[in-house]
RNA sequence: CGGGGCGUGGCUCAGCUUGGUAGAGCACCUGGCUUGGGACCAGGGGGUCGCAGGUUCGAAUCCUGCCGCUCCGACCA
């Protein structure tokens, strides 16, 4: 390609929309462009990175027995309602409607799709297992689009869907795509994790997601340095602590005016927030919730909302909570509380003597004691996990860390082969629910998390797999016949060994050709000056290191290829 | 959903308070000059000032409504 005729306007100045550095550089480097909140147009750059993911992504999926298909992404209504989640989906889901006034949705994944495709196919035991898969737009109407190509509306997807027998075959299947998606995202140069997670809306239980590390990221997650343990902070299950055992004293009523926090209550009482229970409120769509926690922790809504099965939880405002139970926020408790679902985190009931609100304002009680003085609904560990809290596996401190979901693999089991009546017959001629995983990855999010971890002061630093191009070629003056000449040679020679190349024929100085090559993070940098031509030596600048290489000229195409190879 | 900020040429922004013929830098076009890290000189093209109303002799500027973008928040009691 000649950069003369390469559409990838670049830009001197960063948007002021950009805020991660992904967002900017990708807009800077001329790869992407805002067509509206959320939706982007890639150019030619961003789509040669795209189908290289794609095609990484392609080769591991068809290693594993899988097949590519492509499924519509204009989706009828009828299959979302058949597993009720055309309501459950909620304003995320593009909606619209054809001229008969029939209801259809963009699709936002396809499990309902797949899976009333292989029941009208699929009826013996003899098909399975089955692993069929596409790469696709997908659309989610996000609360909030933001951070470019990070959390879009529309974006790429690969999305695979796995049918088995049982539950032996899905354990397998799901192994099988967990492995590949530790090689994909090897492959693609990503420094990653694999972590424990939470089934959320696509439901189902035993779930990983991907998670490449950087600070950028929306995702909090927990991490053991001694053993192998990693999760989202969502997922991560904790045990009770104890507590040292005490005499149970009598429970009283203080004066505790103004001490609207847990800090406040403790400086007022001089003891630790570890002594107090934490009381919260929540609306959520099946009611009222009141969850406790020790003071000094804080709530898991995850683990809350799962234990509820509710589809929707936030904290409650002041005035419900006034309404509710006759007192303010900062001074309610469990004691004496009427309230159908009163839940208590482990740790919780495991207090001696503990502070909690009165349910009076400016009141508290003391020595409230929870086996004696008040009686959860349900006792359950809705704690959220912190930095240096006891690894559920090993018992040691974890650590925490931030991270980009690039993939998540989940077993569904038979959520929607059930409720879509997805069945085969067995070798008994017993008919039987399908097994079902499904296993995503963002192609559009992979290449913006590669660019947050490879970037620098001067632009993007791609991976040799999944760069635009590997090697640009710049002359450092054009109106030099003889570089010029050299730098074509140069540019037919890889491009026919199959480096993929761009010359710089562009009539420019130097720096700016340079700065250009930065800012789109071409691996490898060929420049042709007087030294070439002089000294018949090809100088080699590496991106990522600032490495400089000189080849002889007459025998160059090996060492680049070796180079290319090892960085 | 709530709150803040912003909307002026492709990009970054000034002008708005105090209404009076729309500006700068970058980018783009032409010519010259230059060529090892975003040069310089001269000339040039490009903007219904987000949209719709209103006030006014006159609105980018004041008022109202809407739209879009963006950030923050959505209460840890």
């Amino acid at each position: 390609m000649l950069v003369s005729q390469l559409y990838a306007p670049t830009l001197r100045e960063t948007p002021a929309e950009a805020e991660v550095v992904s967002h900017q550089l990708m807009l800077r480097a001329g790869m992407i462009r805002k067509a509206a909140g959320g939706v982007y147009t890639y150019m030619p750059l961003a789509l040669r990175v795209l189908r290289k993911i794609e095609n990484i992504v392609r080769q591991e999926m068809d290693a594993k027995g899988s097949q590519e298909l492509l499924m519509p992404i204009i989706q009828p209504a009828e299959m979302w309602q058949e597993t009720g989640r055309w309501n459950v989906y909620g304003d995320e889901m593009f909606r619209l409607k054809d001229r008969h006034n029939r209801d259809f949705c963009l699709g936002p994944t396809h499990e309902e799709m797949i899976t009333t495709l292989v029941r009208s196919d699929v009826r013996s035991y003899r098909q399975l297992p089955l692993k069929l898969y596409q790469i696709q737009n997908k659309y989610r109407d996000e609360r909030r689009p933001r951070f470019g190509l990070m959390r879009g509306r529309e974006f790429i997807m690969k999305d695979l869907y796995s049918f088995d027998k049982d539950e032996e075959g899905l354990a397998k299947s799901y192994d099988q795509m967990y492995e590949a998606y530790t090689t994909i995202f090897n492959r693609c140069g990503l420094t990653f994790r694999a972590v424990e997670a939470d089934g959320g809306a696509i439901g189902g239980s035993g779930t990983h997601e991907f998670m490449v590390i950087a600070d950028s990221g929306e995702a909090a997650i927990v991490y053991c340095p001694s053993c192998d343990y990693a999760a989202n902070v969502e997922k991560a299950e904790l045990k009770a602590i104890l507590m040292p055992e005490e005499e149970l004293e009598n429970l009283s009523v203080i004066d505790t005016p103004g001490t609207k926090s847990i800090e406040a209550v403790t400086n007022l009482l001089g003891i630790s927030a570890a002594k107090t229970i934490k009381t919260l409120v929540y609306n959520t769509d099946k009611g009222v919730v009141v969850a406790l926690v020790r003071g000094d922790h804080e709530v898991n809504e995850i683990k809350l909302q799962n234990i509820v099965d509710c589809l929707t939880i936030e904290l409650a405002d002041e005035k419900t909570v006034s309404e509710m139970l006759g007192s303010t926020p900062g001074f309610i408790g469990p004691v004496g509380i009427k309230i159908p679902m009163l839940i208590a985190d482990t740790t919780v009931m495991n207090l001696y003597n503990a502070v909690c609100g009165a349910n009076t304002p400016d009141k508290h009680y003391r020595n409230v004691n929870a086996k004696r003085d008040f009686s959860p609904t349900v006792v359950a560990d809705i704690r959220l996990i912190q930095e240096n809290d006891p690894c559920p596996h090993c018992d040691l401190p974890v650590k925490t860390a931030r991270g980009i979901e690039v993939g998540q693999v989940f077993k569904l089991h038979t959520k929607y082969s059930k409720a879509l009546k997805a069945t085969y017959l067995d070798e008994n001629g017993r008919e039987k629910p399908m097994v079902m995983g499904c296993y995503g990855i963002g192609v559009s999010r992979t290449m913006a998390a590669t660019i947050e971890q490879n970037n620098d002061e001067y632009g993007i630093v791609w991976p040799v797999a999944i760069a635009p191009y590997h090697v640009v070629i710049v002359p450092v003056s054009p109106k030099d016949e003889a570089q010029m000449s050299l730098s074509n040679t140069i540019y037919k020679t890889l491009t026919t060994s199959g480096i993929e190349a761009v010359f710089d024929d562009r009539n420019e100085r130097p720096g700016v050709k340079f700065k250009d090559a930065d800012l789109i993070g071409y691996p490898l940098k060929i420049t042709v000056g007087p030294k070439t031509i002089n000294e018949n030596i090809i100088e080699v600048k590496v991106r990522r290191t600032g490495e400089i290489f000189y080849f002889d000229v007459n025998n160059y195409l090996e060492e680049i290829k070796a180079l290319l190879a090892r960085i």
